[in-house]
DNA sequence: TTTTAACATCGTAATATTGCAATATTACAA
DNA sequence: TTGTAATATTGCAATATTACGATGTTAAAA
């Protein structure tokens, strides 16, 4: 017990909850409106800001990432976070496409 | 630790990882479609159709209806679930705002 | 009244997530 | 080289989530 059970779904739903899991922590949604709101590149700027320790920042955005929504560049020691702009409309596009699909009541 | 730190977080950021949580399990995802789906009023199809028991839908179920986004009314010993379509709409446009309000690059 | 069907709730086991300290790792600076 | 700043990874403790059996509860059926 305990795990979900992800066989018993089609790709289709285990996709939505995915994407929909990569926002269901306010850090990770604190770190996209933060990256998506600096100009340049920012780094672990995150982790002042946030306030969260430096590993649990890492950590979140490695969620992110798994989940193809940043582009990461070095730049020497530093590293530029950046959104993946391409994967997050598609990720827009694929839940607004859900909530059009589900919009339909029944009562 | 091992607990989420809301209280470093806006509200609003916070109202968005919240409505994302509740499309973060596919169970949710599958009843919420399914629900959308019916023609007249569903009620515990669902456990034959997703395939948990009874319990564990039953607490999805109090999931999403928490999150405000449950229509429910008793007819006899049958519960009618339904899609309370305002709220899920507000969840959407709250999305989408997000998005869009997140949805400039950095690099 | 007793039974039964349709849910809800409780208790609990299994697993996942969150967060941090400590410890790598990496690349520049001295 | 050695030191150091920036980030990643590891290991672990605390808590949350998921799932289900067992047990309520309630309303119709028998």
């Amino acid at each position: 017990m305990g795990v979900t059970k992800r066989f018993i779904y089609t790709d289709g739903i285990n996709e939505i909850a995915n994407i929909a899991k990569v926002f269901a922590h306010p850090a990770r949604v604190s770190i996209l409106k933060y990256i998506s709101e600096q100009e340049g590149c920012i780094c672990n700027d995150l982790v002042d800001e946030i306030g969260l320790s430096q590993a649990t920042i890492s950590q979140h955005l490695s969620v992110i990432g798994n989940a193809g929504l940043l582009k990461g560049r070095f730049e020497g020691k530093k590293k530029c976070y950046c959104l993946n702009l391409e994967r997050f409309k598609e990720f827009q596009i694929l839940l607004n496409s859900f909530f059009i699909k589900t919009s339909s009541n029944c009562c």
